[in-house]
DNA sequence: TTGAAAGCGATACCAA
DNA sequence: TTGGTATCGCTTTCAA
């Protein structure tokens, strides 16, 4: 004993009872005596104990009420309120969340599912669709149910919360196609797991070509989807020699360096480049016109994930997929071609 | 046995090999031939064992590899950019964050403090120098290391990495007195732990103070400190009949927010109402012009406090109290009275 | 209503 | 180089 950690035994002795009967006092089991209760716990105060609940989970055999929970990177709002939404949920249910940065690499990905499990957590809740073969396997042998968030996924590991992220992008090329726009461009990042972003860019690319326009991509490498990205994404794109009408971003804070970028070089938008981003993010709501986006709720998003966990650990039985929804917003962004 | 879950007894058994002996060449203890490691190494493959790592703290009867770090919330980069920095330097020394979301509210702290101790974390790392009487004795007594981050505090419970708040609040008091501004506003939100906005606020009001100025504070309730708090912040403050030359807002985010409504009202910038913001934020990046304001380096500062953590895990001895520091940064959004 | 004993999966310690 | 046994703090099970 090197701790000194008060233990359930000490306390037991100090109230001169067993420890089976301090054991279910703590757990309010019932079956003992008032007068028993005070006892125990009037030294419970006193000593100050705290449960040890990794005995507590080791000796029951169960789960602990940890919740492992990947994450890409939290450089801006997107995967901070997706986080925030799976924890206040989770915390209201006195479940732990236990933070893994994947920095987009399945790798690192992997060796945290590695580690995460050995901790016998209630459950796992992952970004992404994608994972290495030894990730799956371990997954599949884990026992726990498995949320796959973000990208929606018709057939998940276990369970799935997410958006039709190449629908989205498809609609948006619609939506700008529709307006007159046949020479389009795309500015993104570059990511491992960025499945979702290129999932978006591919269903864009889709429907412009169903339209018979063209797009033009420019990913920046090893950036995360900020502000600044945004902003020499555009100029780099612009100047690739490419003739461009309309610009899709990755998401709004990168839509919003396109528009600063336009405004320091006086290109009018939408009368010399359109601009539409993704998310609805919060930067938007300050600026005097509507950007053109994609409205998805992140916060949302990562409440139902945790719903959905939590009622599986229950036993409740709930649909495998659950589409999240996205809804897209036109804007003062993008204007009819022609009319502007 | 109701997981099917894989013990170390099972894979000693198909080994031939006694647990100690399968217990050793799973943790490459030395003392043990090649043929016994191939043996027992292909039955963990084939058996798909993975430890459990409950067990291993149990039996040891030490700390695990969680530590606790709560957060107030992730609504913006800010804290985002702390768990980042924390989480990165954790994981490469593998350690997990146990995230908890305290939500800026003490007694959400607290009852978040009981659970992450009662898992028996090598350490925690905490948001803000305030906690409950109830929380301070916990900490006191649960013998592990306890890191308080983003308020520098002279006398921390046991660690401390911060940022002088009050001093770089009162430093861009006497920056904007200095450029001749007497009547100032401030601009932020009110939460329950935002000691740290506070203390900048504190800090600027006395500079101001002792340069015979006065300031107009506007505190927007029940916000998280964002762009849009910072639109209809602005728009409070002007609109209560105080005459107002130049405003410091709570953060970055919010004087964007300032600086789109002044735009919005064709109020400008610095003329008419000067602006200064904190933190260095993202968004900054992609003004045409330089935003006043106060640099710190959130990444760091999370980096710094795992560092910290885990050095006082490791015994080796550190400064208890560590000051990131800032630096103010002059801007274009701030000029000097009567020359603009 | 209460308690004694066994056991969870691993490691520490001592023997062989 | 290998293995037996006790042990960590708590719960389960069975008896009293």
């Amino acid at each position: 004993m090197k701790n000194n950690k008060v233990s359930l035994a000490e306390v037991a002795k100090a109230a001169g009872v067993s420890k089976m009967t301090a054991s279910r006092v703590l757990r309010d089991e019932g079956g003992f005596s008032e007068s028993t209760r005070d006892k125990v716990m009037a030294q419970v105060e006193r000593l100050g104990y705290l449960p040890n609940r990794l005995a507590t989970v080791f000796a029951g055999d169960k789960k602990s009420t940890f919740v492992g929970v990947s994450i890409p990177d939290l450089g801006n709002e997107v995967f901070g309120m997706v986080l925030e939404g799976i924890d206040r949920k989770l915390g209201a249910f006195s479940h732990q969340s236990v933070l893994g940065l994947t920095q987009h690499a399945l790798d690192q990905e992997e060796s945290w599912i590695e580690t995460v499990l050995s901790w016998q957590p209630a459950g796992l809740i992952l970004t992404g669709r994608s994972h290495t073969p030894k990730s799956l396997v371990m997954l599949k042998g884990a026992g726990v149910p498995v949320v796959e968030i973000w990208d929606l996924n018709s057939s998940p590991i276990d369970l799935c919360v997410g958006v039709n992220h190449f629908d989205s992008g498809y609609d948006m090329g619609r939506y700008l196609t529709g307006l007159g726009y046949r020479k389009l461009g795309y500015v993104g990042t570059s990511h491992d797991t960025a499945n979702a972003a290129t999932a978006r860019m591919n269903g864009f690319t889709k429907a412009v070509q169903d339209a018979d326009g063209q797009v033009t991509r420019h990913l920046c490498l090893h950036d995360v989807p900020g502000f600044y990205p945004g902003y020499y994404g555009t100029e780099q794109l612009l100047s690739s020699g490419a003739e461009i009408e309309a610009i899709f971003y990755q998401n709004d804070n990168m839509a919003v360096g396109g528009i600063h970028y336009c405004a320091a070089r006086n290109l009018s938008v939408p009368g010399d480049i359109a601009i539409a981003g993704w998310g609805d993010l919060p930067i938007l709501s300050i600026l005097p016109y509507r950007v053109t986006t994609v409205h998805v709720s992140h916060l949302k998003l990562g409440q139902v994930a945790a719903e959905v966990l939590l009622a599986s650990l229950d036993g409740t039985p709930t649909q495998d997929v659950h589409d999240i929804g996205f809804r897209l917003v036109p804007g003062a962004t993008t204007g009819q071609v022609g009319r502007i």
